[in-house]
DNA sequence: TTAATTAGTTAAGAGCGCTTATCTATAATC
DNA sequence: GATTATAGATAAGCGCTCTTAACTAATTAA
């Protein structure tokens, strides 16, 4: 097999295997919090940082700001995000996640780790260095396209 | 820091990157195709092979029969699934993909697998050898354990 | 200071996706 | 052949999530 396509298709069946297996993940997160794909992903989103708005935070998810709102009121009701008063511009919204819901998502985040580390249990200690020394590189250039 | 600190550092960081992009990708996926999260997780499903009837197909997406049936007769009225009766036993269903329904979740691999090429595109050849070996280790590992 | 803009909320209504309960049809068991 | 079990479909009903439209309040521009 030339090296072009055995690149191509190794990036290929490693994104089908990892795809499926993402979405039994969040399928599971989801039921176990109880959460919808939407709440997960607002949540998912304040996680990851940065100052937000409803109407912004919205925007990333695809919804309107009406539909974010209201999403943000069940999670508030659920106390895993705190809305309070900007203090600079008292029309806008600070939105934060509280320790139950940072504690939620790391939890995810943790699971799916504990997964992938379960994965590379049977490779030897070079395998290992390998997969670490990928992943890194794959986790650096995922940041950067992150705008 | 300790090798397995950073071990686990490195895991770790990877599933949360990882995480928040995937939830985007499906995100995406979801408004561009106006299916939700259900619908593809069922057709991930059958995507990846496998004869399974309908009540079993519930069972791995964590809902009722009464639901994936009626989530299927959505998708079935769009032309992604083909829904026929199984000779050997009348009372089951034979699930299969339509051809419209398999280029669908093809495209949907095939675009995650572009960003993924896309992100190692910066990279030295020699990295891009071991990101393929770790990906190709990673990968076999992960279809082991999906029974 | 008035007018226009911006951030967010609220209300009404539509549709989805889930549940339980009931139903039909086929298959397996006695 | 009669009973029981299994596969799936259907019905009624509930709650969630989205939309558009109208609203309040704060900020910015004229």
């Amino acid at each position: 097999m030339s090296p072009p396509k055995q690149f191509s298709d190794t990036i290929r069946e490693w994104a089908e295997v990892f795809m499926h297996r993402s979405m039994r993940d969040f399928k599971r997160f989801m039921n176990d919090s109880g959460l919808s794909f939407t709440q997960v992903n607002l949540l998912m989103r304040l996680y990851h940082g940065g100052k937000i708005g409803v109407s912004e935070l919205g925007g990333h998810l695809g919804i309107t700001n009406a539909a974010a709102s209201q999403a943000i009121d069940r999670l508030v009701k659920d106390g895993l995000i705190e809305r309070s008063e900007d203090p600079q511009d008292r029309r806008a919204k600070r939105l934060t996640l509280t320790e139950e819901g940072h504690a939620l998502i790391a939890r995810g985040i943790e699971t799916r780790g504990q997964w992938i580390a379960g994965l590379t249990e049977a490779f030897t200690p070079e395998q290992q260095a390998m997969i670490v020394s990928a992943l890194t590189l794959l986790t650096e250039a995922a940041r950067k396209t992150d705008e």
